[in-house]
RNA sequence: GGGCGCGUAGCUCAGCGGAAGAGCACCCGCCUUACAAGCGGGGGGUCGCUGGUUCGAACCCAGCCGCGCCCACCA
């Protein structure tokens, strides 16, 4: 066990309440100013070092980014009391998404658009908006009390992330792993840019499914859509080949209607001829799979549909339509020549969403970049199917792999102008050139390409970029890999993929980190999701205020299972902050009392109780310590909470309040006892509380700070058997006690004359259930009993009779229930036989304790008559 | 269409093979000298349904029903 060789607190007075504001004030720049939090590059410490999620700038700090930073910061408090050497490499977005969309809403909400500003301006005005944004976010981030360097230099898209990113673009490309190529991709016609496939939601909307008749005569068949206008970029029917009713077709040429061109049927196994008709359109310039099939029969390819969705070159009177006037007029079109079949409408069906700004996303033909993702993703399942790297928790590794080996190639340009701009420049001739980190671009004539990368392509170097790659520097000899990512189980795709197959492909084969550890989504307290449109999310800023940074920290903490979403509501936070509250009233008790810190007593100086209250917070101590190792911050928290409020608050402080009575050794005994487990009890707690603990830990300790105090250890020589087992015999009957009192209407505060036998800690059931010893006129009107212990009362009248044979039929119901169950379990042979032994012996023990409790509360009720 | 997960007290969730739990809410009594942000007592659940395995099932298996989430190029 660890001693605090530090002097006696000093006298302390503390109010009556824990007043948040008040304590952690002074307390964060206390803390940074001591250097606590600051990595010591030059110690022999182990290290522990974490790659932290940035936080999305749009204003205001939300309750994603407390609970991730909550978790973070319980993690690494941890570590450091134990002696690790801790760093947090911490960042804002620095090409993310959050903030354009912001300045574009302004922009929109000011009638205008980026590209009537012009990129230049567009990206100053990004920047302006980061900058002010993110210094807010900064400055509310401190009030959680996570101690990390949040100085604006670290937030900014500095030379050093743009020279990362230069790198790893110039390394992929000239490994043939970066390359450019005309392919469907997601198209947002409102943002004007190529989405990946994660940046698209899919949702089932109404829509139409029209049948039309293409070819005339024999030489026709119906074909089905849902994109009725795409019919003008029509190149072909494809049918199945082994679809007898269209055999005859293929190989042939049809009537296109409308535009009049004539195209051929062709055989595509990817048809089914269960659907539909069993013949579908191919537009290859609109559709992937079309493009596909296009790409198989050499079909050609036109677009009809311009950047912003609308018809164009497709020779027909429906160019310059929208695509959507576009469907209904070639539906007309085709109703007019007696073409439509059949027009399901409402149709339901997938549609997929731009994710930044719900439009309809349209597939398009176009020139993008890409990688190809597949020795990377392969590196980045062997990583993890090889144990290099751990997924907390177990059960999402199998979404990470469905993930890894499945994953399409990566579409990493992007029409937008606030990011990296892609480093390739095409010459005058058609030359095109990568240019490095360390080249001039080349000279007259030459342009770069106008798109800028996918904002996960920078994020993705983010274990490499903090560290100084791709410069060999100390910190990153030092800190790569990190020990551990934690964050939201949304981006395990998005993000961790991302840093994994980068991590390993810039290192040759070393992943980024040791751990992931991913949390769940907050809720409200319906288990909604929080949503600025559901009108359900709350500034967490406000909680803090009204209730502290701790409370709003445990809160978070106690919800949160691995891996699962955590419902949050304001009574949670409350409950937090009474809890908090019952923490420091302990501890002024305990300071009021002489509580010490020091040695703690030979056991043959310590009662009963003491043992008890030692053993228990050993026990404790092991079971939290394994809960943190697991990020079960949920069980940690709650086991916490049970041991310091059930047992140290409501009995342990009870109890001592004899030994302190007593005065003398016993009161010594009792004090040392409750400092050090108040002393202990405070470290545990200190990284999911980190205020309140500290403040009360200095008061009750007198030591600099909980921040660097050591990590309890589990001994268990405290196990102590015989002092568990007494105190709980004295809990049942206190309880007793209390509850014969309660329905006997007595108030609490009366005292009452009472004569005791048959139990062990009396003076302590005397106290805490408020009986006096029998005076000279003592005259017994009622008795309890439990187990051996017999207590006579002198009500000083009449007993509440009805009340009290209320209570008894209760627990005689209760032991007839007890003894059938116990005895159909013994009556049975092959539970006899087959089940363990301690099993049985337990039931045998329930009977007999049934048998004599029945003959006890049968007598009396016997003498109730 | 696939995959994963969940249905336990009024609400949010733990428990995952051997006597149904917690927090909040609810009812009764209390300003009892650390704490009314508190103390003591109490009520409330055929653990989604139906079968199966087992001496024993909230817990394991199968099938239903009802919800989530993720993935997916069904015109």
């Amino acid at each position: 066990m660890s001693e605090l060789a530090s002097p006696p607190p000093p006298d302390q007075e503390l109010p009556t309440h824990y007043l948040p504001a008040e304590v952690e004030g002074p307390l964060y720049e206390r803390w940074v100013e001591a250097g606590y939090f600051q990595a010591r590059e030059d110690s022999a410490a182990p290290m522990f070092s974490i790659v932290i999620p940035p936080p999305n700038v749009t204003g205001n700090l939300h309750l994603g980014h407390a609970l991730e930073h909550t978790l973070i910061d319980a993690v690494t408090r941890r570590r450091r009391m134990q002696g690790y050497d801790t760093l947090w490499l911490p960042g804002m977005d620095h090409a993310g998404i959050a903030t354009q969309n912001v300045v574009e809403a302004q922009l929109r909400a000011a009638g205008t658009s980026r590209h009537e500003l012009g990129r230049e301006r567009f990206v100053e005005s990004v920047w302006a908006w980061k900058e002010h944004s993110g210094g807010q976010i900064l400055g509310q981030m401190r009030r959680l009390g996570d101690g990390v360097d949040w100085s604006r230099e670290r937030f900014t898209m500095d030379e050093g992330l743009s020279r990362a990113v230069n790198t790893m673009f110039k390394r992929l490309h000239d490994d043939g792993l970066i390359y450019r190529a005309e392919r469907i991709i997601n198209w947002c016609p409102r943002c004007m840019t190529a989405l990946s496939d994660i940046e698209v939601d899919h949702s089932d909307d109404e829509g139409e499914l029209v049948s039309v008749r293409y070819g005339d005569g024999a030489d026709s068949l119906v074909v089905a859509t849902t994109r009725l206008e795409t019919m003008l970029g029509d190149t072909a029917v494809a049918v199945h080949s082994d679809d007898g009713r269209y055999r005859h077709l293929v190989g042939r040429q049809i009537r296109l209607p409308l535009v009049g061109r004539m195209i051929p049927v062709v055989a595509d196994e990817h048809v089914d001829p269960e659907f539909g008709t069993g013949a579908v359109k191919v537009t290859p310039a609109h559709d992937p799979n079309d493009f596909e099939i296009g790409r198989r029969h050499g079909l050609p390819m036109p677009t009809i549909l311009d950047a912003q969705a609308r018809v164009a070159g497709s020779d027909t009177d429906f160019d310059g339509l929208d695509r959507f006037e576009a469907r209904q007029a070639v539906k007309q079109a085709l109703r007019a020549e007696g073409r439509v079949v059949a027009d399901r409408s409402p149709y339901i069906h997938s549609v997929g969403h731009c994710s930044r700004c719900r439009t309809v996303v349209e597939p398009r033909l176009s020139l993008q970049w890409f990688v190809d993702v597949g020795p990377l993703a392969r590196a980045a399942g062997e990583a993890v199917r090889d144990g290099r790297v751990d997924i907390h928790p177990a059960e999402l590794t199998k979404r990470y792999f469905d993930w890894v080996d499945n994953m399409h190639d990566w579409c990493i340009s992007r029409q937008l102008w606030w990011g990296h701009r892609i480093p390739v420049w095409y010459g005058p001739d058609g030359q095109t050139v990568c240019v490095g980190p360390d080249e001039d671009p080349p000279g007259e004539g030459w342009r770069q390409d106008e798109d800028v990368l996918d904002t996960w392509f920078s994020s993705g170097l983010w274990p490499l970029s903090t560290l100084g790659w791709p410069e060999q520097t100390a910190a990153l000899e030092r800190y790569y890999p990190t020990s551990l990512l934690f964050t939201g189980y949304d981006i395990l795709f998005f993000w961790v993929v991302r840093m994994m197959m980068f991590g390993l492909y810039a290192t040759d084969g070393v992943p980024p980190f040791h751990q992931v550890g991913l949390h769940g989504m907050v809720r409200d307290s319906r288990g909604k999701k929080m949503s600025k449109s559901a009108g359900n999310s709350v500034d967490p800023q406000m909680w803090i205020e009204a209730y502290g940074a701790d409370a709003l920290r445990f809160t978070l903490a106690r919800g949160a299972n691995p891996g699962a979403d955590i419902p949050i509501s304001e009574e949670w936070v409350q409950g937090s902050r009474n809890f908090c509250n019952k923490l420091w009233n302990a501890t002024r008790f305990a300071l009021l009392n002489g509580a010490t810190v020091g040695p703690l007593p030979d056991r043959g100086q310590l009662s009963a109780a003491d043992r008890w209250i030692l053993a228990r917070l050993h026990e404790t101590i092991a079971d939290v310590d394994a809960h943190y190792e697991e990020y079960e911050f949920a069980k940690a928290a709650t086991a916490l909470y049970h041991f310091a409020w059930d047992e140290v608050c409501d009995w342990y402080v009870e109890l001592s309040k004899v030994s302190f009575a007593a005065g003398g050794a016993p009161a010594q005994a009792a004090g040392a006892v409750l400092g050090h487990v108040l002393d202990v009890l405070l470290r545990l707690l200190h990284p999911l509380a980190p205020y309140v603990t500290e403040t009360l830990w200095m008061a009750v300790t007198g030591g600099e700070s909980v921040v660097i105090a050591p990590w309890p250890q589990a001994d268990p020589a405290w196990a102590d058997p015989e002092a568990v087992a007494a105190v709980s015999r004295l809990q049942e009957v206190v309880t007793e006690l209390r509850r014969f009192r309660s329905e006997q209407g007595l108030r609490p505060g009366q005292r009452v004359p009472a004569r005791i036998a048959g139990v062990e800690h009396e003076v302590s059931v005397r106290t805490l259930v408020r009986l006096d010893e029998p005076g000279l006129d003592f005259a017994p009107t009622a008795g309890v009993r439990l187990g051996t212990a017999e207590v006579e009362l002198d009500l000083s009248g009449t007993i509440d009779v009805a009340a009290e044979r209320n209570r008894l039929t209760r627990d005689l119901a209760a032991a007839t229930k007890e003894r059938e169950q116990a005895q159909t379990k013994l009556g049975n042979d092959a539970f006899l036989a087959k089940a363990p032994e301690h099993i049985v012996a337990r039931i045998r023990t329930r009977l007999s304790t049934a048998d004599t409790d029945l003959a006890r509360i049968g007598a009396q009720l016997e003498a109730l008559r």
